[in-house]
Formats: C-alpha cells, structure tokens, sequence
DNA sequence: CATGGGATTGACT
DNA sequence: GTCAATCCCATGC
C-alpha cells in the first residue's frame, strides 16, 4: 500500500497545522484507505472539544502522546476517528471527516452497502464504517498500528484548502476550524463557499 | 442509579 | 426540507 507512516513530530504541534497538513494524506485500515480531504480540529481551550471538561474516563485518550487515534461513538450508532494531537498533557485532535478512495474499493462497498465511491467515506461515520475503525481502535498508535496515516501522495502534495466553521456542532460554532481539499467530491455535505472553484 | 445529550446517517415527505 | 435510530458517558439525585 502505501509508504511510511507519519511520525509522532507530525502530530506534535498545534492542532489547527495537524489538521490542515492531514489533508492529502492517506489513511488505511484492514485492506483499505483513501486521501483524507477533510478534517476539523479541536482543542482543549474552546468547549466543542471533549477535553474542555478536563481529565476523565473518556477522554483520557485526548491528553495522552500525540499520534493515537482517538475514537469514540457518536449519536449511539457512529464510530467517529481522531488523530491525538498537540504534546503530551493537551487534549487536542483532529477529526477525520472524509476520504476520498483509493484502496479496497470493493471491500469498502461491502462494508458500507453503497457502489458509488463518492459515498463510501463521504462522512465522518462512513469513512470508519468502510476502513472497519471501531472503538476498539481507540488509544492504538497510528503512527505504528494497523491504523496508520502515511505522508501525501503522489499529486496531493500541496492541495488547495478551504476553511469553514465545523459541522454538526453547537458550541463554539463560529470557528472556522474545518478543513477541505478544493474540488473532491467526496468532501461532506454542507461544502464550504467556493470548494469546487 | 436515572437521565439527557450528542463532532451522524439514511430514509422519507 | 424533516426525523428516528441507538448507546456511551457525564452529571445529578
């Protein structure tokens, strides 16, 4: 598949970099993966972040070394996939909120129940639905793990980026902490202005 | 121990 | 456009 992992350093800096540098970038997971062409950030100090709260059971993973995924259930259906980011003792990390595919299509249309590629990891539960992410993911190190993220591929080397407010969220709902690679289709709905430029 | 609220999705009007 | 499904976990009694 493809390369190298990114490392720890990667993670290591401040959230809103990790989640504009992740754009590009391939996730894979059981046989399958994709570019990741959107994110959003979160980060301790602003009160969408489940580590706003502090220090608890559940979001212990958040504060622990950067470059774990952080991956917990959403709406009671939903399993949804964050890279742990920021040093050590920050709770921070980056959504990922869509992919577009590149690999085990065929597996991923199974998983999912949908043929067209553009609906397979079009979604924060979608993408973890196809790559079969669950929460038994949660706090496994992707830089090492059969969870992995690897550097920009070939013709992703430096994607145009839109920002926009996070979706899906009632606090702190104004900051444009979501990130999206200008012209995917795959990028979730609603789209930023001007991402199909 | 009981309760309520989601970082969503897919089906339906 | 609306809406229900479904469950973990933080909070409060």
């Amino acid at each position: 598949m493809s390369g190298a992992s990114l490392e720890a350093a990667f993670y290591a800096r401040p959230v809103l970099e990790v989640a504009r540098d992740l754009i590009g970038c391939t996730l894979t997971h059981a046989g399958c993966g994709g570019v990741i062409v959107e994110t959003e950030a979160y980060h301790e100090s602003e009160a969408a972040c489940h580590a706003h709260i502090g220090l608890t059971a559940r979001t212990h993973v958040l504060f622990e070394p950067p470059g774990r995924a952080y991956v917990y259930r959403s709406y009671g259906i939903h399993a949804l996939l964050n890279a742990v980011a920021e040093p050590e003792g920050v709770g921070a990390a980056v959504l990922i909120r869509a992919l577009e595919p590149t690999h085990g299509l065929q597996a991923m249309r199974a998983r999912r129940g949908r043929d067209r590629s553009d609906d397979l990891c079009s979604g924060p539960g979608k993408l973890t639905q196809a790559l079969a992410v669950d929460l038994a993911d949660n706090g496994s190190d992707i830089t090492r793990g059969p969870l992995r993220i690897s550097p920009r591929a070939a013709g992703w080397e430096s994607p145009r980026v839109r920002t926009g407010p996070r979706i899906g969220i009632t606090k702190a709902a104004d900051l444009p902490w979501r990130f999206c690679a200008v012209g995917s289709r795959s990028v979730s709905h609603p789209w930023p202005p001007g991402l199909r430029t």
